[in-house]
DNA sequence: CGCATCTCAGCGGGACTGACATAT
DNA sequence: CATATGTCAGTCTCGCTGAGATGC
């Protein structure tokens, strides 16, 4: 009860949580992308198309955001979209070469931002940790 | 390379914590409270005065974030301040009997919330991962 | 009809920047 | 003088709500 800076002493409110949430939000912005961007593009490289409702069940994404990141992605060539013929309400979104290539710009740049957070880990430690995340997740 | 939904093999979008982040702001909305005045009571818990700056140094908390929540907890009772009579730019700031209140109660949300999110795991376990993300802080 | 999909406007919180007056 | 403090205005992303139009 009296332990210095409490907050340091519960897992949802670590320094490690914080800071990882700001050094995401850095990175992308210092990329010119946003995580939104990236979550989206990951869901969409495992699966040819998605309606937009899918990518935002998949993702956690509201479909309202899901609407507004696909108009940039479209914007900048990163996806492109096409009418469910067999559904008029649906849009099939798909990614571009062009967002096969961003994925895997985006995807270098998280795994040296990650790489340079777990550093202080040994690669043992990295899977038990990872194991125990997913468990939480 | 080709792995489905390729955030969720990286660290740092792991699911756990985006899931982490989401109930944080659900709980302390729900108690009518907010992340930021949680930091900053814990935080003037474990010191009995300290300026704006030193807590927003201590939190990791931007001054000018500082200040527009000391307004509203000022508001609520939960701190007060005074001028430091040594130096004239200083606001010393002090939690209020109301405001360790406030405190033990926003806790003991967090500790619920807590309990419920580490639940897949047992106790060693726990310890572990705590270990591992100090570690990374 | 009910229900799902997509779109749009708006809100509150978090994290940050730049500027300013004041005091050391 | 440079530096530190507190305050204020404004920006951007995130996560969410409510509404509307359209199609199943």
């Amino acid at each position: 009860m009296t332990d210095r800076l409490r907050h340091q002493a519960t897992w949802l409110m670590s320094r490690a949580n914080l800071r990882a949430h700001t050094l995401l939000q850095q990175a992308f912005s210092a990329a010119d992308s946003r995580p939104y961007f990236y979550r989206i593009m990951a869901t969409l490289e495992s699966a040819d198309r998605l309606s937009q409702a899918d990518i935002g069940r998949a993702t956690g994404l509201d479909r309202s955001d899901v609407t507004i990141s696909l108009r940039t992605l479209d914007a900048q060539g990163f996806i492109a979209r096409e009418s469910d013929s067999t559904d008029g309400r649906r849009m099939l979104v798909r990614l571009t070469p062009a967002g096969h290539r961003e994925l895997d710009r985006l995807a270098s740049v998280l795994a040296s931002v990650q790489e340079g957070f777990l550093a202080p880990l040994a690669p043992t430690e990295r899977e038990t940790l990872t194991q125990l995340l997913d468990r939480l997740g």
